[in-house]
DNA sequence: ATGAAAGCGCTAACAT
DNA sequence: ATGTTAGCGCTTTCAT
């Protein structure tokens, strides 16, 4: 046991100001009424002693621990580390901690997580995941506030918060109509992700707004270049006069790129190319580089955690609530 | 204000049980000795009224948290993510939580974290960055046990750990030797990094062992798929006959395994190609899929995290530790 | 305006 | 073997 060399306690401080542990406290909180010349007595005494609060004392007295859990259910991915990020970001510059805890897509160890956390005293708690499609709650009801960040719980009485892949989904087709092109394609990824259904039925929806149909019906696959390529190759077979591509990640859209290209296709002369997710590493490696559908994530994340602020100080807000994507342009449309 | 519904206290346990409350805290920590059924009998009243222990009040009695904070300085990135996740099991599974502090890169930020931690009386703190370039310590030496992991602190009183990016060169060099290579070059990243130089230097240096020297000076450039396919015409002008490169990132390998192919050679017929930090993003995607280096980055989280709680009870070990490579082989080896 | 004192829920030393 | 009690460091009435 390493020892801890002792704390400046606020009764030093006390003690060095010249006054009681009550009103020093009172002091350095803000709190009640007294001599200005008291209060910054008090502070002045602080600061020489380099007094630090000890977090765990007022805690316990307060029983508030100014610490939120945050909970990744099927652990910590690609997509849930912008949604952190937002979350810490927000959180932290309130004074609020975060407690990481990776429970593996595994319910038993996301019980012993949640336990662990109200045994802490948590304020509240924030679950995320790397897919968007529905999940059950946290079992019974916790006695703290929860907010569902990116996969959104199945309860509509829980508040959860999720990126409007149909809405980004629209941007980018009016993006390949406003820029004049006239046959457009889907392209999928895996049929059973929510994902990858939202995504091409809002560009399908969004294309039947304008009075267009898709040039053929929507290609499920998986979420990898190798099936960009492949899609490229059917889609050059079935519609050879195809001019534009919505694809539902930037893997399916860069490989569907290389595809076309090995064809001898020009992007985006002959054929425009979108991808979702805005991905750099994909969008800026591709040739040419990629246009995509930025689900901002981290705003998504400090929206998540205001909407958690919010309920801690009493005002829920349940529902799930769709989060806005935006189009980053670049030179494949 | 939501209101938290009171917790069951020990105190109420007790009363259940018809024990005092001193009796019930040793029943339920296995301190003392007590008759075993007076034991079982606080347990089944703890279970029964569902009774969570209140971490906070244990933790202003003891002194300890059951806490570490984890900093990470710029950012966090894909390298200090499986960090993270590696302490985070070895921490998790031994009933300690992890703070999430995320400097980005800014001192004064870092300074605010670490006081926060202190405040909350975590026993520990684990410092992790995106590079492997040492960093000046934290402030004046805090009053814990601090663990600087992948990104390794300048003070050598400091407990670092490390891939062992040398070591991982040199497996992939001798395996490229093993297969019966002959003319092996060497492509690196970015000079002023230090994993760059590292990469290459112990490449260099396992080839040298051998008896070898590259085919000609390691190129420096950066860390992306461009520069990958722009060495792959370099060298083919600077030597024609080369028939294997190791290259400091998978970005960069799988740029130059398309730069070959586009340039008539066939991976790995013509010329091998070997990478660095097994990224499956890359190495998957790539044609062929790429042999590469794996730093077993949560491997090393795991085993900072078991540093950490040796020096917490007491035994720190300080200086840099290495922790190994190995080599992924897959198809372009 | 300031001080005194009662806890917050628990652990641990000391009594019984 | 079990109970009693004194804190851990702070906030917050309630006196003064």
């Amino acid at each position: 046991m390493v020892d801890v060399p002792s704390r400046v306690t606020l009764a030093e401080v006390a003690a060095m100001a010249g006054v009681s542990v009550g009103t020093a406290s009172k002091a350095l909180n803000d709190r009640g009424s007294m001599r200005e010349e008291t209060r910054t007595r008090v502070r002045q005494a602080a600061d020489r002693l380099g007094f630090q609060i000890d977090a765990v004392a007022r805690s316990l007295q307060t029983g508030r621990s100014y610490t939120v859990g945050m909970i990744t259910t099927d652990s910590i991915g690609r997509f849930s580390i912008p949604v952190m990020l937002g979350v810490e970001d927000t959180l932290g510059s309130g004074q609020m901690s975060v407690l990481l805890c990776d429970a593996r897509d595994d319910r038993i160890r996301e019980q012993y997580y949640l336990k662990t956390l109200l045994s802490r005293r948590v304020d509240g708690i924030i679950v995320t995941g790397r897919r968007t499609d529905p999940r059950p709650p946290l079992g019974q009801r916790p006695p703290v506030p929860v907010v569902y960040a990116f996969m959104p719980s199945n309860d509509p009485e829980d508040c959860s918060i999720v990126p409007d892949e149909a809405d980004g989904a629209a941007r980018a087709v009016r993006h390949l109509l406003d820029t004049g092109r006239e046959r457009v394609a889907l392209v999928a990824g895996p049929e059973r992700h929510h994902s990858a259904r939202a995504r091409v039925d809002g560009a399908a929806e969004a294309l039947a707004a304008e009075g267009r149909t898709p040039v053929l019906e929507p290609v499920y696959g998986e979420w990898s270049e190798a099936w960009g390529r492949q899609a490229a190759r059917i889609l050059l077979r079935r519609d050879p006069e195809v001019d534009a591509v919505f694809c539902a990640s930037d893997q399916i859209a860069r490989g569907l790129a290389d595809g076309l290209r090995e064809a001898g296709r020009r992007v985006p002369h002959d054929v425009a190319v979108v991808g979702f997710d805005n991905w750099d590493v994909m969008t800026d490696a591709a040739r040419p580089q990629l246009t995509s559908v930025d689900m901002d994530l981290e705003g998504l994340g400090r929206d998540a955690a205001n909407l958690l602020l919010a309920a801690i100080a009493g005002e829920p807000q349940p529902g799930v609530h769709l989060h806005p994507c935006r189009l980053a342009i670049r030179s494949s449309t």
